[in-house]
DNA sequence: ACCTTGACGATTGTCTAGCAAGTATTCACG
DNA sequence: CGTGAATACTTGCTAGACAATCGTCAAGGT
């Protein structure tokens, strides 16, 4: 259940010598991300002390690791759970990813920038076009990060990658994930960076809000809230 | 040396019952945003158990809370020392709190929205003109902090508080702190509530993007780096 | 003289064991 | 059926210990 045989051969294969502590803290995460637990069900320290097999300090530091980053939560002398991130809590992280986004839009363009990543992200969205809905969530998320690393700081990338975990927690909760048709995202995305070469900043800051918008409330509505005005198309994309 | 008599009373006059490694962190912050420690004394988990009379896995955690705020680094193995922060990482917190106050300005524009705290806070920073250089940082940060909670965004306000932590630590590394004129501080935090109730919210960008790009500079030089050309003064406010 | 290697101290990572305190559940009783 | 107390569970914290690793420094070989 771990990538990690035993505790004599730290470092056999992997040059990756991650500790103990971080392993779990992947393997919970990874799990989190992928669905695989409730926010029902109690993440107990001995319990998943037991389950990886380690002390319940490790797995304390390791529930406790997944509580900073956002995608645990837990009060004092109470047990984990996976967040909750109802309607209010995704309107939140995605006003953060507006916030950011919107603003590196604006820096990429004032210098022309178009990220070699995020085209190539875009045009992974178009091969995947066939397939199931949530393949596109990757090329989707890559896309986004692209353009965020490309301004070349440390912090703010730290930052959307926060944002981005809870982005996908919460898209976990939703089962059904054809909330936007890819064609409509790829379209977007494409004239997004076309605004970024073409040094319209401002254009392609609208336009982020948009389809950021758009992705929010249907989120929102898929998880149980009303859905708000952003949801519609836009009148030039609508299907006839 | 800790405010937390004992272990007995762990609910006596302060209504925060925070636990121990939270206290032990929050002092340990204090000395460390007040410059009390140095980059080069190394922060041993015994040495802190000790000095604050717990065990050594609270300290440990103690420690770990404030390396995944920044204000502390360590390696595997290695003992942790305060956050170096040379001038390229100050270059990137500046950019990071630009990224995120650029948009801030360009919402609160949008809707003409001039929060009343940063009033009182440039209020403040008038205040205290003829005082040290030292008390115009705090009514300047919460100048900057009322602009970001205004938005009413949790996340922002969270990820904009761990980068003003930092711009607090590399403060500390400068002793002489006359890096900036007060008058021309509070000049430009005006012009920027004025453009803000104009709703003009790209000139309040570009002049916020002045005014942190002119501080990061100056700031830059003092920790020894070399000063880019935002460190000039505007040429409408040069003094004769 | 220089480089490698070995040893040693210091520090961290992790574990075991346990106690105290707080929370949640359950069960008896009115 | 509702309420309060006893109980089990979980967490917060401590003490002690051992292994692994890093840094330094000295010894030895080339």
């Amino acid at each position: 259940m771990l990538d990690y045989e035993g505790k004599v051969v730290s470092v056999a294969v992997r040059v990756s010598a991650t500790s103990i502590v971080d392993a779990v803290a992947n393997d919970l995460r990874a799990r989190i991300l992928q669905g695989g637990l409730s926010t029902k069900i109690s993440l107990t320290e001995t319990e998943t002390a037991t389950t990886y097999d380690v002390a319940r300090p490790t797995a304390k530091a390791a529930i406790e690791k997944l509580v900073a980053e956002g995608l645990l939560v837990r009060g004092a002398h109470k047990t984990a759970r996976v967040a909750e991130l109802g309607p209010d809590s995704v309107r939140d992280i995605y006003l953060a990813r507006a916030y950011l986004e919107s603003e590196v839009l604006r820096r990429l363009a004032s210098v022309r920038a178009v990220p070699a990543g995020a085209v190539r992200a875009n045009l992974d969205i178009a091969a995947v076009s066939g397939g199931s809905a949530m393949d596109v969530v990757e090329p989707d998320m890559r896309f986004h990060t692209c353009l965020i690393d490309a301004v070349g700081s440390e912090r703010i990338s730290k930052i959307y990658r926060s944002l981005v975990g809870e982005v996908r927690l919460c898209m976990t909760r939703v089962q059904s994930l054809n909330l936007l048709d890819t064609g409509l995202i790829q379209a977007e995305h494409q004239r997004i960076l076309e605004l970024l070469a073409d040094g319209d900043g401002q254009a392609a800051a609208l336009l982020l809000d948009e389809h950021l918008g758009r992705a929010r409330e249907r989120l929102v509505e898929a998880i149980g809230g009303t859905a708000g005005p952003e949801a519609r198309l836009p009148s030039s994309l609508i299907p006839l």
